[in-house]
DNA sequence: GTGAAAGCGCTAACAT
DNA sequence: ATGTTAGCGCTTTCAC
């Protein structure tokens, strides 16, 4: 055996203070010798801090904070109201079981001390909302914490939580071609990671790899076919972010598409609010001239002016049971479902109407 | 020197294992001779998951997040407009440096293994907007961490971000006594920790110890007493939450008070909203027969039918200025100055007017 | 260059 | 009951 000193001799004797820890008088946190002798050679005045958190963790091997992981710019998040509600259903579970909630940004590949998903310190992570081929989402699931994904990818083995993306917007659609639309036009939310505003051919359609935008597309199609409409008729803008802005520019450039679509499918009520300013600013009225659907149900929705014809999806309740399931994940329970589909139902209100001339086709 | 065998006889060689680590072809990430036994031995099919995020801390003494003291319960966080910007601005400053956000909710006192904010990982704090007297802040500071305060309280020693309640709240209040307004009342945000729904005694206003509050109360009475208005005639209702059902039962109370107020000043926008809804559902206008004025500003301020008259304040600036400060001092910069207090600005919009019957003192 | 080991501060397990 | 110690997995420092 090689020599060399036990331990102790480098290591001061102890962790715990000689002094009797249950002792009336003495606190019961006996911890750290070290930073005690700290305090009594190098100055008096310092307290004791607390303990330390990372120490803890790395000796329980709980962190009791959970992760979240968003699409996008973590401040983008703050920005769209879905978000913020679901943000605000998982911080709801996370309080009543006290967990911390962390939100993890997405760090420029190149940043020093590897990517801020792979060293937050959290039992489990809720991957919110990313694309079918995020390198994130990789990231997450090589960490090996419990993983409960949302809304996209619908990744078989993990745990998922989302709404029947396909389902709510074939239902609205057929919701407006029923009233005898049959020039329409969608807003859609991101294809791709890599952005790319502007109208989206077929081909761009089928390489989408944000799986909900893919889902309420097929929705929009089935709609469209079920009253003989042709997917290739329907021009289909790509919208770079979920906001009245966007929403704004992509009616616009639908609505010089020839001949003008007489029913906006909008993916997200924002989109939807901002392609209704559009159509105003052009001289025409919602509903009378163009119809305009929504995707949410943002409270906003029933207040707009026309009240907005809208999917509604419980974006709160989808965060509270994202992170119920993790909790559960992270108690040691094997929560049955592993996968929760909320409904998507519509809301019929005013911003639809029948198109203004009823004309059979050519 | 007491016999004990030194570490080495207990604990596996090393923690590296013997491979080359530079060698091409091996991975660089070495770590883990533990890990990779167990692997070896108990099952080949694990893989390596990364860097151990704790441990990593513990040994740096760094975590490279930061944690969010909220008032309230941190699902009330999202549900409050104002409180969600700043977060938004936090959140703009943790990406640019690649930090995690940490928001950390307040756990019942009995919760086990401490309280959240004594045992969450973070290298620094955001206390924002607490009482005084709340036992969170002093066991924030208790931690040793970097600490910045947003609003409240005004504690001398830390470095705190703020805006001009006082400044803000008497111009508004100057404004509405400047219409010609005499019978004012203030529908006002909570005053202390244990909240009391209704008309708040002059020793209750007194006794408030949430620093914005108090504050923004001194303003309005600063304003009242510009135009001779003595202080206690301004019945001030006090509610319980930052919520637009508040602000209808707050001015439900008030305008059942003799004389009725002809201006009601909110605290907040939100509180400003359901008084206007309040006030229309007695059958009255705004401005017409009661004027509204509110407070923060939001977005959907401009764009309410009255646009509301109210005090503009930062509230994402707010955020990401507190952010960075908090990481100016985690960086070990000292950054000056140690207080940021924004300008608080009037925006006169529809919402107020000149009272309905102007009728000289009695 | 390559390799070894000390130890961050805490807690669970074991020793008395 | 009270006291002791090993060691969580990493990084920094030191030794070769």
């Amino acid at each position: 055996m090689r020599s060399r000193r036990p331990r102790e001799s480098r290591r001061p004797a102890r962790c715990r203070p000689s002094g009797s820890p249950t002792r009336p008088g003495r606190t019961t946190c006996w911890f750290r010798h070290r930073l005690r002798e700290r305090i009594l050679t190098e100055s008096a005045r310092q307290g004791f801090h607390g303990p330390d958190a990372a120490a803890r963790s790395l000796r329980r091997g709980r962190s009791a904070a959970i992760g979240v992981l968003y699409t996008d710019r973590l401040s983008y998040a703050f920005a769209d109201p879905g978000a913020v509600r679901f943000l605000q259903g998982v911080s709801t579970a996370c309080e009543s079981t006290g967990n911390e909630l962390v939100l993890i940004p997405r760090t420029s590949d190149a940043s020093a001390g590897g990517t801020a998903v792979g060293r937050s310190i959290v039992d489990g992570l809720v991957v919110y909302s990313v694309a079918d081929d995020d390198p994130v989402l990789a990231e997450a699931v090589e960490r090996r914490l419990p993983v409960v994904v949302v809304d996209q990818p619908h990744a078989a083995d993990l745990h998922w939580v989302g709404t029947d993306d396909e389902g709510g917007s074939s239902a609205i659609c057929e919701h407006v071609v029923s009233l005898g639309h049959r020039r329409l036009a969608v807003i859609a939310t991101e294809l791709t990671r890599r952005r790319r505003g502007g109208l989206a051919s077929l081909a761009r359609q089928k390489a989408a790899t944000f799986a909900t935008t893919a889902a309420r597309l097929r929705g929009y199609r089935d709609g469209a076919a079920a009253a003989g409409i042709p997917w290739s008729t329907v021009p289909v803008y790509e919208a770079v972010e979920n906001s009245e802005e966007q929403g704004r520019a992509a009616a616009e450039a639908l609505l010089d598409t020839d001949p003008r679509p007489t029913a906006l499918l909008a993916m997200t009520d924002q989109l939807a609010f901002g392609a209704c300013q559009a159509v105003r600013n052009r001289g025409l009225d919602v509903p009378r001239d163009v119809s305009v659907t929504g995707f949410d149900d943002l409270p906003a929705a029933a207040r707009y002016e026309p009240p907005l014809t809208t999917v509604h999806q419980p974006h709160g309740t989808k965060g509270r049971v994202a992170a119920d399931l993790l909790l559960d994940l992270l108690a040691g329970r094997t929560p049955e479902p592993r996968t929760h589909t909320f409904p998507a139902t519509t809301r019929l209100r005013g911003s639809t109407a029948p198109p203004p001339t009823r004309r059979r086709r050519s």
